[in-house]
Parts: C-alpha cells; sequence; structure tokens
DNA sequence: CTGAAAGCGCTAACAA
DNA sequence: TTGTTAGCGCTTTCAG
C-alpha cells in the first residue's frame, strides 16, 4: 500500500502534463477539449497504476456539491423507517448520492441540531420525517435554497415537499370494516399530544367514520398514552384501558408499538383476541402474518414512499424548483384474523 | 434568508481583523491564542449576526479528516442491522461522527464498490458486515492506513478488529436444550454456500453437539438452501423438507427469515408447532414474543455489538493502533413456547 | 491540443 | 495580541 494518498499532481508530474489535462481525462471531458486519444491513455493507465483514487472531499469544495443526502427519521430501528430508509439508499444511489442516516429519538433539539449538522456538512438535501409540531425552528435554520422533502409526516401549509399517506381514508376504511362485521362498541389508541400529522389525521379518520355510522363516540373509549412516556408506563396505561373497558369489542391502534404493548395487555388479561377484542393497527410488519392471531393491519406503500421522496428530492436538486409538491398515496388494509 | 454562504472571511473584513483570528476564535481557541477578551467576543457576536454556519466540506479538506464513518451492511432494513445502525449511530454522535449508511445486497462487486466510493469520500474508519468470502479484494481496495472493523462476519487471521458472538456455543445450546427435552431427531436449516463465518460456526456448534449427545448426523436432516434464491424457492425448498422428514421432532434455523418460512410451511402442511416440531432460531425479534407460538430464539447483544465495534474503531483512529482486536460476545437463549 | 493560475473555505506555521 | 502566507486536492476559465 501506498503511503501518501496519490493525487491528480502525482499523475500530472509523472507523465509532463498538467494536472488540468489530468482532471480533464478522469472526468471523461478529455474528447469534449480535443485532447489526444494517446495522452488520454497514458493518464488513465498512470492513473490506475498508482491506484489513483478521486478526493471526493476536494471536489466538493471545489464544485459546491457533496452528493450526498441527509436522512432524519424519529429512530432507524423503528422497521417502518428502515425499510423506508432501504429504498431511499437504493433510488439515491442510482444517481450516485449516499445518504447520512441520523435518528432524532423524536426530540425536537436534536432534530434542529441533526438539521444544523447536515448543512455544515454541505449536504445537497435532506429527507426527514419531522417530529416538530411546526416549521418556525425548521425554517430558521434550513435556508431556502436547501431542498428538504418530508415523507411520513407533514406540516399543514408549508413550503416543503412531502410524501405521506392518506391517513384519514385509511382509519375509515378500517372503521368501516368493523362496522360491517356488526361492532359498535369500538375503542380508539393513540398517542398525545399528537401533533404529529399522521397521528391528527388517523384520529380525524376515526371520529368521521364514526359519525358516519352514527356511532356514539365516547371519551372513554379513547385512550391517549403520554407519546414520550417508556413503553412500560403506556403497557400499564393500555391494560387499564382494556380492563375498564370491557364493552369495546373492537379498537383500532394507531402505531405498531401500540398494537404490540395491546396484545400483551390481552395475554395477561386472559382475553382473547378476536373473541373478545378485534384489532386492527396502522403498520403493518412482516411478522404480523404469524402472531396468535395473524393482525389485522393497515400497509404503507413503503417502497413507493422511499421513490417518490427520493424523486422529488432529486428533481428539486436538478431543477432548482421552488414550487412544493404533495404526493399523498394508497394504503392497503390487510384484513387477517385479529 | 442570506443570498450566499457566509464564510469566515466576512466575518473578517466585517470586522478588519484576519481569518486567522476568526478561525481561531471559532474554534475556541481564542485563549490558547491569548486573543482579546473583548475581540472574541465581537467576533462570536458578529458570526451568530450573520448566522455564520461553518463549512464542513472545506474543514475536512484542511484537515485531511471528515467526521464520517462509513457503514455497508447487508440490509439495513433487516432488523439485525437497523438496531445495531442504531447504536452505532448513538455512539458515534457522542463523538462527533456521522454515518453513512449503504447495504450491499449481499453482492459483492457492490460491496467493493461501495468500500470504493466510502473512501473517496474520505470517510474517517469503516464499519462492515462483509459479504464476502475472503479478503483478498478489500486489502486491494482499502489501505492498511484506514480503519476498518468487522462486525456479524469476520474472517479467519485475519488484520481487521472484529466484533462478533459465539455463534458455535450459541448453537451448542439450543441443541442441548432440544435434546433434554428427549429430542433425538434433530434438523438444521441454513443457507449454503455459507461462506459466512457466523453460518459456518453455527453449523459446526449442530455438528458439535450432535456428536457430543451421540446422535447420529444425517445429512437429510440439513437442508440447505441457496444462498442467493428469491424467498419463494427457499419457501418451497423448506416446505418439501418439512414434507419429505416427518420423523423430525425439532428443527434449528440458522437465521430469522428462514424461520418465517418454516412457519409458513407448517401452517399450510397442517402441522402445529411445537406439537409436531420445535424450533429454535438464530436473531431474536421483538414480535417473536408473540407468534404463534412464541418462538424461542438465541439473541444477540445489539446493544453492545454496536458499542464495542464503534468503540474499537474509535480507539484505532485516535491512536492509530495496528493491532486488531477480537471481540466476542455472550447471547441469550431465549427458551419460549416453540 | 495543452498549461498557468485562480480559488472553493478553512487551518496552522511563522512573523510581526 | 494579531496578521501573512501557504496550502489541502480539485475544477475551471482563459491563454497560448
Amino acid at each position: 500500500m501506498n503511503k501518501k494518498r496519490v493525487t491528480i499532481n502525482d499523475i500530472a508530474k509523472e507523465l509532463n502534463v498538467s494536472k488540468t489535462l489530468v482532471s480533464m481525462v478522469l472526468n471523461g471531458k478529455g474528447n469534449d477539449n480535443a485532447i489526444n486519444k494517446k495522452t488520454q491513455k497514458r493518464v488513465l493507465d498512470k492513473a490506475k497504476e498508482l491506484n489513483y483514487k478521486p478526493n471526493q472531499v476536494a471536489r466538493g469544495l471545489r464544485m459546491g456539491t457533496t452528493k450526498t443526502i441527509g436522512l432524519i427519521v424519529a429512530d432507524i430501528s423503528n422497521p417502518f423507517f428502515a425499510r423506508i430508509t432501504r429504498t431511499i439508499e437504493h433510488y439515491a444511489e442510482k444517481e450516485g448520492y449516499n445518504i447520512i442516516v441520523c435518528s432524532s429519538d423524536e426530540n425536537d433539539d436534536k432534530e434542529n441540531h441533526l438539521l444544523r449538522t447536515l448543512i455544515n456538512r454541505q449536504v445537497d438535501g435532506i429527507i426527514m420525517s419531522s417530529t416538530q409540531q411546526d416549521t418556525s425552528k425548521i425554517e430558521q435554520i434550513v435556508s431556502e435554497r436547501m431542498p428538504l422533502v418530508l415523507f411520513d409526516r407533514k406540516f399543514e401549509n408549508s413550503n416543503y415537499s412531502s410524501v405521506t399517506v392518506d391517513n384519514c381514508e385509511a382509519t375509515r376504511q378500517a372503521i368501516d370494516h368493523f362496522v360491517a362485521n356488526g361492532h359498535e362498541n369500538i375503542g380508539f389508541i393513540t398517542l398525545a399530544p399528537s401533533h404529529i400529522s399522521p397521528l391528527i389525521d388517523r384520529k380525524r379518520g376515526f371520529i368521521e367514520a364514526m359519525e358516519a355510522h352514527k356511532l356514539k363516540i365516547e371519551s372513554k373509549n379513547i385512550l391517549e398514552l403520554g407519546f414520550y412516556d417508556l413503553k412500560d408506563k403506556q403497557y400499564d396505561q393500555i391494560k387499564d384501558f382494556l380492563e375498564q373497558n370491557k364493552d369495546l369489542t373492537a379498537v383500532f391502534t394507531t402505531n405498531n408499538s401500540i398494537v404490540v404493548g395491546c396484545m400483551e395487555a390481552m395475554n395477561s388479561l386472559k382475553r382473547s383476541i378476536p373473541k373478545d377484542l378485534s384489532i386492527i393497527t396502522f403498520d403493518d410488519v412482516e411478522l404480523f402474518k404469524y402472531t396468535n392471531p395473524p393482525l389485522s393491519s393497515i400497509a404503507q406503500p413503503l417502497e413507493e414512499i422511499g421513490e417518490q421522496t427520493v424523486s422529488i428530492l432529486l428533481n428539486q436538486l436538478k431543477n432548482g424548483t421552488k414550487t412544493p409538491k404533495h404526493a399523498i398515496l394508497n394504503t392497503t388494509l390487510n384484513i387477517r384474523q385479529s
């Protein structure tokens, strides 16, 4: 292995040409600049011989572009985000972009800090599922010329492009399904304060559907878990709720960690799903097919979300488009045995 | 928002000082260099006023360090890798490092390409769970002075540090448990060609345990699925295997995607777990607690793996240590109802 | 067809 | 206590 990195200069010197020429050839601009085929070959050969590796940092500084996209999610270990990250990575890579991933832990300050870090690192664009309530802080931090596209969570009439799912409609479908199967006492378990758009929309969907079916919405049938509470505490609340509301025959949960708590609680209460309680949850997980019982759930089109997000960002990057785009994708209701 | 990025130079000019001074102050070296407190304050204030953001790319070029770690895994959407990524991110962030994540898709060429990309991007170090058989290609690509630490998968007597789990011992424990519960006809389902170290070790563990118990190892009881085959094809093979080997009372699977295939196959064969077949699998997933039946599995200490990996890498970075470290961590056997 | 020179934004010797 | 200067490695006018 070579002691020092080999640079464009080393190649130039060994060949007695200028580094300009070397740079041109290495960037495939040899023909555009009418450089002698033979010279081109000499350069290419020498580069290979010396095992030359272009320094992207230097290139980035000079060109003002790093071919890097910053990605901020609540938690990369959440399967929902992990799978979307995979597709974002995939589509970004096709265009030569790499991804820096960051988890905000649902913490506003951390998210803002990450935003600043990413910007200092000169990422070309940012993709984020924001944990914040509004854009005021964000707007302060990220300047207008930094492309930013949101997914999963968006803001009311903001100028940032977004890719989301029709959360309201999806929830309505689930409630409709409950009703079609004779359920009237339907519970709803979510997180609060739910300033996060999908949570707001899911609750709205629940209420609209119940009203459409002329079903009474009792506040005791709605459980709002503390957003920042630990899993244990949330679990206790779920268990209490289920114990106190024995008349409920169905319950809708707004995410895949709540539903796990429900299953656990039902187990420990010696009650069975779906005999004693039917469940539909938001977000599908592969293993829901094999849980006891297989869980009915709403699946988001993860692949498509990733693809669209990248595509919108890249467009913004290339064309410098300013007008925000809002993609709203459809979900699938997977009815299984819960 | 400002039209142009504000640089250290802008601050210097506005204040009629040199950019050196500004740089020093901004880097907290004001006192070391005995710069007037008042001047320092003026610089800091002006920086805030102009909303100055240090350009990490320029800094990186100058300092020869990017505070970036490259991470290569087979697939970031695999919960095993996703969770480790989370902890790697966590510990790296504490030291000011960010992570570029890349999925190799179990493809050697792609992995090598990613390696080159990461090196060109001047990452300070690389963490990887390699898909390759040996280090020959890797050694060609990554120079000696690029810190590289492996996790999950390692190479025989290589010079790269690694963090793994005692796969052989873990498998032995599982087989012991089967035997203690009266099983004698024990099957083993894995992937082939299994040039990947954990797979090799798991198989060795199986064989050693069987021999220790004086149990016969019949080749028809071992199924090796095509490593690169699609899930569907693997599923068919599993189903055939289970159908043909009705005398098996227990089976060990070497990863969490195989075990899902097993459950599905057992379902479709109208056979039940664990009545007709007991299962223990490598790698634990949260939902295994709720599958039907709850699956017994071997859990790796994900948090610790991530922590150790980062810690070894950072050490190598700081001290320029050359001697490779090999951490081997312990697993936990979670006996549930399968 | 090829090269000289400038400069991206920052840091670090070395002067003053 | 502060400033000058020289680059990190690369691309890009502009001149030959």
